[in-house]
DNA sequence: TATGAATGAGGCTTCATTCAT
DNA sequence: AATGAATGAAGCCTCATTCAT
């Protein structure tokens, strides 16, 4: 019902769509938006360079689906740790190591953010789906706290979203800065001894900070 | 129609370089190496586009110039911190300080190392003086936790370089990223408050860090 | 999503095709063969674009269609003037300023004549249409000129095209260059007070030149 | 000093310009501001299209420009004249005549005019000049209407822009409307015959208009 | 009869760069 | 050392039209 003859002539919109946004995602992120070519992108595409006004309008409507798209993709995984019956110690070493994990695994999504962050947040901004992006991280770190300070174990008055700052910071730039980093410390810190012991010491480091016993200078 | 008398002629080459590389680096970082205009850069110099290529070569040689006068600019001001008779907890905190201040103070600064990553620091690895950049602020580390160790209250297998990362993390995000996260979570950490606040625990916690007494997960 | 059943779907082709002369009567006369869009045609339309292929064939064929549609549409009117039984100055006095009010009201219609002139006639000539647009004009004006040489009130050798020329020429300016002309010399001749003097002179020229007594320079 | 080597190598910006405007000017009165094809101007150029935005910006300049210089070189003419010694009759003859056949010589304005018409006057609106472009030729209405009045040979209420506008529309019409008007009813009237006699026609009208005795139906 | 998807050709415009003086 | 004029390559985008269902 589907294929029609050896060619195969099936019209899949939603499949040229979602084509499209993979390649141009890949683009943007490498060239930044004034930086990639609408013909490199349409090229590496299955279809034409008419089909991607036809779906986004123009370069900058697709830079933004792009953009959203790679939000979309990246909170996916979050939601599926299960930390619920995890001690609260426990639960946030374990969050705290999976969000640097991830930033890792997604560097065209980390590339995406610097880029639109060199933007100034325009095109983000513009977005629709842009309220329901923070919910998730939050919450989960909010529970955890939560649990944490019923039990004692944490301190008191720490705001949920500050500690996503500083979860955040720590991954992020660890992606983010890699290239001049390490073109000016070496390449030590990136490889695989370097990570983990990086990665050991933000979850340390986060752990020793929301603990209970703590004093500042 | 011809101000060229007297008064105004002073034929300052350098002057000439300095005016291009202070209007370029201000739009570079703005819009980016490929965003940028030479002829918006031109038309905000004192002279003409015809300048720009005498001195600079090219478009690429022009942001290589920037790039490096950034980074020779802002290492200006790391060496004047007197902190050779501070106890080492003080030192270690008035850096950590420090650098989060001066990361806020300079965004044109930033802006200019989020592209060159997005470049993949392609013309930093480029330039000749990369190989002196690191020196100062490990060096200073380097002794902080030197003195620290020394007298027994800081952990004694800290590597300067992976807590100038751990350092520079937290106060280059809190620039770099402020408008997506601003987008996303609001605007109230970047308010006076939120930044001293957020300035106050990425103190707490290098110091939490690098004290004495520490167990992790 | 089914709003077809019952009620909607008509069927009604001829209605269809006055649906599209219609609204592409408006744009054509608003922007011109080149300057209107089929997209915008077709959006303003009940139909859709095939819908516009189907029926005309192409973009031009749908202008010609409206042009001949146009000049159709606007002989309506001229022929149930009632002017046998009025004396033939009353006649004619009447025959202009009718000629100039309906020229008033019709500025679409003087539109699309203006654009098929800048044309150079190239789609009018194109019309089967064209042998019949003359007649009723030129004949009302031939009857009157007759009526009023037979009772020696009008001057004896006057060509009714001629008359036709000049009482077209003076209605038809007053629509076609008002944008230039109140641009250059203010709206105050197109205000109604204006418009009431022009139209008064016009009647009364007509009238001067086609009289007895008459003698050039 | 101006001529280098064989091939002619001389920096004429205003010849340039003068060119461009020259093709420009033809192209669109041919096929209007959006039928108009840059590539085809500038192929018709002794430049090239490049030096089209260099010189105007934007089509939408160029088309502007084109305007205005057309209507500038137009005018050019009119102030030649020698009116002040004839009688205001024979002055006011004159004129008309003038302006009857100075709107055949130059269908190319007539066309640029029409096109603007079309477009609404939203160019000639944007346009600087358009504040001198009104004076002369009314004032010279002015002069003689007053000369006829002061002479009583011409009825005391006559408003010169009116009789411009009523002038204009004759001459105009003749040029801007002859395609429709001979493909409807044939090209006699644009012959030169035809033409001799639509001119007597119009001088007379417009005398016997003027002139004391008049009365209206 | 009707529709959303698809298209190729060509349109306007911009860019970094160089030339002639 | 300096400038306005000039350029070719390439960029983004639009258009009338047709196809597959």
């Amino acid at each position: 019902m589907q294929e029609k003859n050896e060619t195969q002539v099936k019209r899949d919109p939603e499949g040229v769509r979602r084509d499209i946004l993979r390649v141009a995602t890949r683009i943007f992120s490498e060239d930044g938006l004034s930086g990639a070519r609408i013909d490199d992108i349409a090229a590496a595409t299955k279809t034409s360079k008419r089909m991607i006004y036809y779906y986004f309008g123009d370069k900058e409507g697709l830079y933004q689906s792009c953009l959203e798209a790679a939000y979309a993709s990246v909170r996916f995984g979050e939601e599926q740790l299960e930390l619920g019956d995890l001690p609260p110690e426990k639960a946030l070493a374990k969050l705290v190591g999976f969000t640097f994990d991830h930033h890792r695994r997604n560097p065209e999504f980390i590339r995406m953010v610097m880029i639109e962050n060199v933007h100034k947040a325009k095109y983000l901004r513009r977005s629709e789906h842009i309220g329901q992006m923070n919910r998730p991280a939050i919450q989960m770190l909010s529970q955890i706290l939560e649990r944490g300070q019923g039990q004692g174990v944490f301190q008191p008055d720490l705001d949920p979203l500050e500690l996503h700052w500083l979860i955040s910071s720590l991954s992020f730039f660890n992606v983010s800065n890699r290239p001049t980093f390490s073109a000016i410390y070496g390449e030590a810190l990136f490889a695989e001894a370097g990570q983990d012991q990086l990665r050991q010491h933000v979850v340390d480091m986060i752990l020793a900070f929301v603990r209970k016993p703590k004093d500042s200078i």
